[in-house]
DNA sequence: TCTGGGGTCCTAGGACCC
DNA sequence: TCTGGGGTCCTAGGACCC
């Protein structure tokens, strides 16, 4: 545990409505109220003029109106809230390297990474402190919030002590002391339920928090979570400021002003959605493995179905047909067969930085397909026949042989390529994925051969237990036959990719 | 009052493998 | 022959945050 309070939490105050604000002057003073405006919204932000009227984050829009019906309601421009928080985490990184942006309007900053190893003692981390939050005012018009502590519990919460515009630097030493009267809600991952269950112990402090025993807590919040809140109650937390955090996830949802009725409406939604999420997929520069549909009834019944498929993509063709397989189970779910669904959404997670991984992922779909189309019951060690469709354009698969290459197709016409060490089908029931994929990142086991007709691609991959071998096949009787037989040596010496 | 949209992390059970 | 335990992956749901 470090000595000096070096960890910083910046947070802007009221940020949405405060842009609006300093964008239009005769809003400055004035309610303002950002968020959804239409029929089922709710407020994102609220200016502290509306909060007076007791306007706050999450209310629904309509209730919002009724308190405070002369307020401003302003739908949230986000390219305007994005270009201001680019300025403040730039300022940020002006003052140590280590930033970990929270969100548009928060950042973790660690100012024992400054190159002069940052400030000795609390008065020095005071000063600065004073300094980043005079300078986020001069360089954006906006106030923010800053909170010091020894660890990043004490620092978000110490930002948080003493809104809008305030700064509060807890010395190290006094964080329990400092910690001891406030409800327990304000520490961070305390929310409604935590605090209830809390509450039947009697906790409603941090210092009630404290007095219960770690297995009283695990007991009651299970491992994770109970272990966690045991030691930050004791404002022991070791988290790292951390600046680049992966991305776990990508999704897109839409609450529909009416619910839709019928399954043809809702069909078309769920097109339109993983339409959108591929988009935001492949702008990331990620593929991904599991498709996930979440659907949302009048009662506001809240399901969700997921796939995960063999290996990494951004393929529009795979991952549509997979949210459309998954979104009649998920919408039966959410309104027991009758009356409409409110929301829907598509999210895709196990998402693996953009590599061939996908050209794969989409030959084991295509597999999938047969499957289910011949019945066929697959042998041990043996890999699913893969069936070419129609169109399926490799794309921006680096190396690839786009259909249009092969020699004598009609465009019309599928070309496979295949990659190698291709996975291998594990007891012939599905290929291997994701990880193992990532072998096939060149090297000597590199395969591409590009088939018409029949092609029978034998091979080992570097995790092939002796004696397996997969089959591969590409059937279209529309096609003229080639000689597999390159392909497949090719792919034979694979097995020497993993040593 | 009637509940957004984008995420993260955790839990728990079942399948499967060794 | 019968039974067991641990690890990993997948799915579904829930709590929480901004």
């Amino acid at each position: 545990m470090r000595a000096v309070p070096s960890i910083l939490h910046i947070d802007m105050d009221a940020f949405f409505a405060a842009v609006e604000q300093r964008h239009k002057p005769s809003l400055r003073g004035k309610p303002v109220v950002v968020g959804g405006v239409g029929l089922r919204g709710v407020v994102s932000t609220a200016s502290y003029e509306a909060r007076v009227y007791g306007i706050g984050s999450a209310m629904p829009t309509a209730v919002a109106r009724r308190r405070c019906p002369n307020a401003a309601y302003l739908f949230p421009r986000f390219g305007a809230y994005h270009e201001v928080s680019q300025v403040v985490m730039g300022l940020l990184r002006e003052v140590t390297p280590l930033v970990e942006p929270v969100s548009l309007d928060e950042a973790f900053i660690d100012l024992a990474a400054m190159p002069d190893g940052g400030p000795g003692t609390v008065e020095d981390v005071r000063a600065l402190a004073r300094r980043i939050s005079d300078q986020v005012e001069q360089r954006t018009g906006l106030t923010a919030s800053v909170g010091a502590g020894t660890s990043k519990l004490v620092a978000k919460v110490a930002s948080d002590a003493e809104k809008p515009h305030g700064c509060v630097v807890v010395a190290g030493g006094s964080e329990q002391e400092w910690l001891d009267p406030l409800p327990v809600r304000k520490l961070w991952g305390v929310g409604p339920a935590t605090a209830d269950r809390l509450l039947k112990l009697g906790a409603t402090t941090v210092a009630q928090l404290r007095a219960l025993s770690e297995s009283e807590l695990v007991g009651l919040l299970g491992h994770a979570w109970g272990g966690q809140l045991y030691r930050l109650s004791r404002g022991q937390d070791d988290r790292e400021v951390s600046p680049d955090r992966e991305t776990k996830s990508v999704s897109v949802e839409d609450t529909y002003p009416h619910d839709l009725m019928d399954r043809p409406a809702i069909r078309a939604a769920i097109t339109e959605l993983a339409e959108r999420v591929v988009r935001r997929l492949k702008e990331s520069g990620h593929t991904g493995r599991t498709v996930t549909v979440k659907a949302r009834g009048h009662d506001f019944t809240t399901v969700t179905r997921s796939e995960t498929l063999a290996a990494p993509t951004d393929d529009p063709r795979l991952l549509i047909p997979a949210a459309l397989r998954l979104v009649d189970g998920a919408a039966d779910a959410a309104t027991g067969q009758m009356h409409g669904i409110r929301l829907l959404g598509v999210g895709i997670s196990g998402l693996a930085e953009y590599a061939q991984g996908d050209l794969i992922a989409e030959l084991e779909g295509l597999a999938a397909e047969e499957d289910e189309a011949d019945g066929e019951p697959e042998r041990e060690g043996e890999a699913a026949a893969v069936r070419a469709q129609p169109d399926p354009a490799p794309s921006a698969v680096p190396g690839a042989t786009a259909p249009s290459a092969v020699p004598g197709a009609p465009s019309a016409v599928p070309a496979v390529t295949l990659y190698g060490p291709v996975p291998v089908a594990s007891e012939g029931r599905r290929w291997l994925a994701g990880k193992d994929v990532r072998h096939a990142e060149r090297g000597p086991g590199w395969v591409q051969g590009a088939g018409l007709g029949r092609v029978t691609v034998r091979f080992e991959g570097p995790d092939t237990p002796p004696g397996r071998i997969g089959t591969f096949s590409v059937d279209d009787p529309a096609l003229e036959p080639v000689d597999s037989a390159e392909v497949a040596r090719a792919a034979l010496p694979a097995r020497a990719v993993g040593h």
